[in-house]
DNA sequence: CCTTGCTGTAAGAGTTACTGTTACAGCAAG
DNA sequence: CTTGCTGTAACAGTAACTCTTACAGCAAGG
């Protein structure tokens, strides 16, 4: 049960704004944070995109384009991130229905459904107690890899 | 983030061998569960071998081969399943390594690691509280799907 | 022994999702 | 109008998973 970096991805993007706004620079570019990530600049574009839907980011177009936190470091938390990037479930049911004629395959997909839901709500708590600016804070203060 | 269903499929196996076993019989096939999962035989022994190797089933081979409960449902967690079928975190980290000449590119993974692995001990402790036979309950519990 | 029924596992096809890349139209500041 | 960056489509490459077929191995019971 892999998962994509995505989540991963779109939190150094903002890590990464944080720092850069921090220092006294408001508006980056997709190339700019694509040097940090070390990959394409589309598939920063790509990330922003959902980080813009969900309210976290702006962007201005034209000459001197690019991109802004819509808000400070210290009001995203990972769960907004985890929200603006995540439309499919951690865990996921049966990819075909299960044979409806038994007793256990009539009714396990509800009772899944509720156990999955109590898990993933424990993940959105957890994530709603981070915020950009606890990562910055940590991304700094470690040395090594 | 997708996942895939293995965890499904696994607590669906259990599930079944608990009901069969509350009407008396210990013994049953990889088909036999197929048959109420809806899928391949092989798709099930594959997820029993994954039970087998973390000592939640046993196996019996030759003539009246099959598979029997190792525990009581009672005593099986959904957590035990969750660490027999998982491999990989449920977050991933970059895939390629990040510019280590940027602060962020370096330290952010360290940083990272600590917040999704907080998030991943949630679910942990979310799964450590459902065992089988509550699932068995839970699903002849439910009328519809 | 030897038949029988099921397990264990390899191998391959089909599907899906994601990453990385190229390409190009659109936009707005100056 | 020039310029630089965004927005997005399109496509290739990769990886994981499910499903299926095929077949060797094993042991219980005759």
């Amino acid at each position: 049960m892999s998962a994509n970096s995505r989540m991963t991805v779109a939190v150094h993007a903002l890590t990464w704004m944080a720092l850069v706004h921090d220092r006294g620079r408001d508006v980056v570019t997709s190339d700019q944070i694509a040097t940090s990530v070390a990959t394409n600049p589309v598939v920063i574009r790509r990330s922003l995109a959902d980080l813009r839907e969900a309210g976290l980011v702006t962007v201005r177009h034209g000459a001197g384009a690019g991109w802004t936190l819509a808000r400070a470091g210290e009001s995203i938390t990972m769960l907004d991130v985890f929200r603006a990037v995540h439309d499919e479930p951690l865990f996921a049911l049966h990819r075909g229905e299960p044979n409806q004629a038994c007793p256990i395959g009539r009714g396990i997909r509800p009772a899944l459904r509720d156990v999955y839901a109590d898990a993933e709500e424990a993940v959105r708590r957890e994530l709603a107690k981070v915020t950009i600016a606890d990562v910055l804070r940590d991304t700094l203060a470690t040395r090594s890899d």
